[in-house]
DNA sequence: GTGAAAGCGCTAACAT
DNA sequence: ATGTTAGCGCTTTCAC
């Protein structure tokens, strides 16, 4: 029988006959109890199985242990790694006792319109925001009003304000260059984005300085499309039939590395036999099909998220801010397309 | 100047000149209050922009407004469409006040583990659960100790002791076979799962119905296997080589889909022109290689299933329980593959 | 190093 | 219909 009620603190002093303070100085000062008195305390709270009430605490200390994240409004390019970098990001903030907040918005301006109740009524210890942009007006807002946060992407195109992590695309795409290069191809082609994209200049910037260094021209194997798959097949189509064609094709994303792949495909022609193809963000799509690609390590940038995020919270001294950035390499995963399995 | 501190009650009860407790009744039971009083507080509420504390409230009432949601450890199939759904549900819990609170666990018994401490430290109000399967304990866990939930999936193999929405597997099947059957199609194949998975099961029995009721033969088409893309690909190969080859392919999944492309790409023969098929889920491999599918509604699950989460904590009638199911009927979408565009 | 008192912001119970 | 009182479980003073 007995109505099994949530122990409290006050059950745990009252059991291990200290006052209710010591009990709390055990939790969150235990330098300051007495070794006995220590032990003592601790083996009720294992045997009562104590643990403080969430609310409880927040109310007082006005700290939630919650990591607000928002929720991308749906299928933009590359969702998917969002979607497991989310994963990754639970994880390990519940390995550090934080729980993942959601949160979701149409766009930059409704995201910031619901920081503020984030902020002031479920008392959010700190944000990590997704898809940063050229003009994030978010990154802003938020270090405006000295709000803890951290974001996975680097701030475009203007000064950190802010701790960041981020994944090296230029180092990626030049890996994958290189790949090419060494592979003996000398003729290789790029598939981007439109300038502009911080993430797509910074991909390209990898293929042109790994071409660079090889001595291997760029001269009209470079093409930009907006990243929809037919737009990278058509501009694959445009490469293929040009007067000296590309023998291999790196991508700024799986999309249009499958548009790539499509085109090849329509023509016969085997992709990583006739023409490489070597993707970004090693998708699921890119997994399935054989696509080899670039993957991002999105645990470790959960782990440096969530690493930086409590260095933050942590900090006192205005000078430690803002932490040191991040920045991860990311590894080629080969795959048929590659070339390199025959 | 002006330290902007956030309003409380007992402020907004001030300048309304009314005792706390009218400002609180204001907020839970506007039909308690009179109309001039009511009117007169929430003219002081808008104007100092007053919202409750979240704690505070939970501290008191016992309830967060949070609802928790497994993240599913990773690439499992259909993980993309796991991801839509969160997105969704998201978006529909905020709308009704709520937040998603996400937590990870690595199997069922990890997540069972978990699921206490987010009912007492954190008072969550519900759980939302995904990816049910048959003899889930994580269904039987919750529905001994009455915690509110409710699945999106159904209890399968076990008789419902909660709310649950799911989307008609059978339906979406036998729509594609009949589609096919309509396009003049006599043999059509399916490609499933093995027997024994709920999901799986309710998809093939969809298949046999349509056949069935068309008088079409089912013999010797029909293969399972487990769901990766080389599996599909071989089972794929077997059906094209046999004596009497289908015409069309209807699959389990888009993966198992994207297996029969494969192999009919290797085969110089195009989807939907020399072999139609047509897989399930919608994913985004499928919509960027024209490969046909049965689309889940996914918003309309989300609403379901936060609707369904709000009656249920607001009955306390306990003959209301659990609460009717919901199943949902999924759509096609067609696409070259299905031989609808030429 | 430990204890006593106060109070975070809110709502339930009761009184009026 | 409104006000008064008490207290949710915890941590922050401040004594000792």
């Amino acid at each position: 029988m007995a109505a099994s009620s949530r122990p409290t603190l006050e059950s745990v002093a009252r059991q291990a006959e200290v006052s209710r303070q010591t009990v709390s100085n055990v939790l969150n000062a235990p330098h300051l109890v007495r070794p006995d008195t220590l032990e003592r305390v601790q083996a009720v709270i294992a045997e009562v199985g104590y643990r403080p009430h969430r609310a409880a605490r927040t109310l007082r200390t006005r700290r939630s242990n919650l990591l607000a994240v928002p929720m991308q409004p749906a299928p933009v390019a590359g969702a998917d790694v969002l979607d497991r970098f989310l994963h990754a990001l639970t994880v390990e903030a519940q390995a550090r006792g934080n729980q993942v907040l959601l949160f979701a918005a149409a766009d930059d301006d409704a995201e910031i319109a619901v920081y503020d109740e984030l902020i002031n009524d479920h008392d959010v210890d700190a944000f990590v925001l997704t898809a940063t942009h050229i003009d994030d007006r978010r990154t802003e807002w938020l270090a405006e009003r000295n709000t803890p946060f951290v974001t996975f992407g680097r701030p475009w195109g203007a000064t950190a304000r802010h701790g960041w992590v981020d994944v090296d695309g230029a180092a990626g795409c030049a890996a994958a260059t290189q790949l090419m290069i060494e592979r003996g191809h000398q003729r290789i082609a790029f598939l981007g984005w439109p300038d502009g994209s911080g993430v797509g200049d910074d991909r390209r910037s990898g293929y042109r300085q790994a071409c660079q260094a090889a001595g291997l021209s760029v001269e009209g194997l470079e093409r930009s499309v907006v990243g929809e798959v037919e737009f990278g097949r058509s501009a694959a189509a445009e490469l293929l039939d040009s007067a000296d064609p590309p023998t291999a094709i790196v991508c700024v994303s799986d999309t249009l590395a499958l548009g790539v792949w499509t085109e090849l495909t329509a023509r016969r022609m085997v992709p990583g036999q006739d023409v490489a193809v070597i993707g970004f963000d090693n998708s699921m799509t890119a997994s399935v099909l054989g696509l080899a690609s670039v993957a991002q390590p999105l645990e470790d940038a959960a782990v440096a998220c969530t690493a930086m995020v409590d260095a933050v919270l942590s900090t006192t001294e205005p000078a430690a801010y803002p932490p040191e950035p991040v920045l991860l390499k990311p590894h080629l995963v080969l795959r048929a397309s590659s070339g390199d399995l025959r």
